[in-house]
DNA sequence: TATACACTTGAAGAGTTTTGCAAGTGTTAG
DNA sequence: CTAACACTTGCAAAACTCTTCAAGTGTATA
């Protein structure tokens, strides 16, 4: 059995809070899955390129296409799983479609997880 | 008729009318792709619950699993994962197998992501 | 040492996703 | 209206991922 009378317990005591929810499961099961399918989104090489491609500004689908060397159907595909889970922005110009990053946390959450990417590993003092 | 401000319509055979900076990778294709790891290993509903849960504090895979119902190997299993990511950090005591979140810089991106996720739809002035 | 406990790993099956090609839609020019 | 251009979508094969169960590793205790 369990004796937790090794360390400081992680007992799911939460005395921080008096009307508060303090034992929320999760922050939400929905944001949770949203969260996740956002995640999954950007959680592709070819896809978060092109949203590194946008980051740097608007585009239409054929300058992608030109810049990336792929097929233009490949990048519409792409910019489509991108497009559901609200990760760009579309808007057409006469015969062009232009897409951009969907609004500023995007940006940030992709500035976030790029600093973190290009960090060397970080410290770790034992089993790694 | 587009309007007056049309930015350079690219109506040629040759799209590449703009005069924008260039556009090489800001970020390196290596921290591109673990960037792109990182957000899949985080882009399962499961595996970001347990990122959760962990942001709320250090447990052991047992605590985790009674939290969240899950077999140990189940648990095991995603955190392997979370792991190999470096989001997760791993800690031994005696028989007792410790998990956090790697560092800070999860929690932000995590915290990031749901906040984002919990915000109703974006406003959309046209096609949505 | 042997046993129990806590966790990890391997492997197979099911389910999901990516990809490439071809056909389809919308828009402008003639 | 027809043609060309820019992009989008459907479909089927291939690739990948998640889950589950059984067996394996490491640690503490009798």
């Amino acid at each position: 059995m369990i004796h937790d009378s090794d360390r400081s317990a992680p007992s799911e005591t939460t005395p921080h809070s008096h009307d508060h929810a303090p034992r929320r499961t999760t922050v939400g099961p929905a944001a949770l899955a949203r969260a996740a399918g956002l995640f999954r989104a950007a959680g592709d090489p070819a896809r978060l390129r092109l949203l590194e491609i946008l980051s740097q500004g608007e585009l239409c689908v054929s300058e992608v296409a030109a810049l990336t060397g792929d097929d233009l159907s490949a990048i519409s595909q792409r910019l489509r799983i991108l497009r559901a889970e609200h990760l760009v922005a579309r808007r057409r110009e006469g015969k062009h479609v232009f897409y951009a990053l969907a609004d500023s946390h995007v940006a940030d959450l992709l500035r976030a997880v790029l600093a973190h990417a290009s960090e060397p590993a970080a410290p770790h003092a034992d089993g790694d």
